[in-house]
DNA sequence: TTTTAAATGATAGTATTACTATTATAAAAA
DNA sequence: TTTTTATAATAGTAATACTATCATTTAAAA
């Protein structure tokens, strides 16, 4: 038996559900693949509708536009997260170690999850990094955000936010550290890819400083006093 | 006699110097504010062009694209920054102090600068917090970055790195924790104004709130061990 | 199995965007 | 005064971000 994950997504992200047809699942696939290699401005449904030998109104049928498209992959990612999250860090005792594994998960590169088909995790993480903040930083967030499109990083942001009270319930800032743990994980993963002399880390491909940057930043704070 | 400020703008970001003409410098003034209004998204050189009273065309002869636009803005804000803070950490000798004012530059906002008669510093502020960010987040910031479009960031950076060190020689990630300073100073900010639960802090306009979380996460930091 | 409904394909069309090009005119420099 | 330079006015283009219509295929219901 194959067991297959699935994440329930705000439905007002979609016209029509693209989990539950071919067409809908190659929709998602290609255009992370193609957010990855174009970049999201010079992503457009007509190029992405050549790529699955489709057309444009075909893909404007499941989504209205192609901001709406990023919102649902990131929340995606971030639903896939915290899953990968409550999974890794079940069973285990240590808050500073599932704090540790939190950060791992967020600024290492990711293997592809073989429980998801239509989704390659393994682009879908340099597509959120680059990508991912642009789907707030508009002039609609307030809209977007009524629509509880960015619910699951709230929600990913609440459990990180416990998590870290686990390791100090007077801690003054969880959600304001743990929103700061996902966005230094991605921007510095983002400088020492693009930007290299923004950071400290010794070769361009050595995520794991990141991770001891961001474990010192995050245990220092936490563990203060 | 009127001081006027002035900061040597890299010649790649503009096809004529906007800071030289009355209609440049109507150009930046009026971009900035009609980002602010719009979002750098729906900004258009058109619209722009009715706001100062121009055509669409002459704006192109100062500068090829909005996106450089953009860049020059921001990179005018990190070098406007960086002369703040050499001017409001002059003569002071406790470099713990010196960063604490560079926290409140980045994360309070701002008032309009009167040595700078065509840039409004206080719509800056909330504009670089908003849209700063989307200069670097392309599939061309390699391009951009080979013609030193982000050098006044890169200063920017070293400019709190060797303030860092001076609060502590032997830290270890100078010019990360510098970076993020700077991004976690502005997307809390961001946060605070538009998805408010993912902060602590008690009211939406409390900016105060920032400062003292990054004070404790960059001196937490420093000091640790 | 037939009917019917739903999903997709094929095609066309529109307003806006992001430019480029040309010519005319006004203002400043030689 | 002539010449250069900046700007205005206008036109035009390819691409983008859609919307609309109708035909065809596929799948579900009767």
């Amino acid at each position: 038996m194959e067991i297959q994950f699935k994440i329930k997504m705000n439905e007002r992200l979609y016209l029509r559900n693209p989990e539950e047809t071919e067409l809908g699942r190659r929709i998602l696939k290609h255009s992370v693949e193609l957010i990855y290699k174009l970049g999201f401005e010079s992503f457009t449904f007509k190029k992405l509708a050549e790529e699955i030998e489709s057309t444009e109104a075909s893909i404007y049928r499941y989504f209205e536009n192609k901001h709406n498209l990023l919102i649902y992959i990131t929340a995606w990612y971030f639903g896939w997260l915290a899953y990968q999250i409550s999974f890794q860090t079940n069973n285990i005792k240590d808050p500073k170690v599932k704090l540790q594994r939190i950060i791992n998960l967020l600024a290492l590169s990711i293997e592809d999850d073989i429980h998801t088909h239509h989704i390659d995790e393994g682009l879908l993480h340099p597509v959120i990094v680059a990508e991912g903040s642009k789907t707030y930083l508009t002039k609609q967030v307030e809209k977007d955000n009524k629509k509880q499109f960015f619910q699951p990083y709230k929600d990913l942001c609440n459990l990180i936010g416990n998590i870290i009270l686990e390791n100090n319930p007077n801690y003054k800032y969880p959600k304001s550290l743990a929103s700061t743990i996902i966005e230094v994980a991605h921007f510095q993963n983002f400088f020492m890819h693009n930007l290299t002399s923004l950071t400290d880390y010794s070769k361009k491909n050595n995520e794991v400083e990141i991770v001891e940057f961001l474990n010192n930043l995050v245990f220092s704070s936490i563990e203060s006093k």
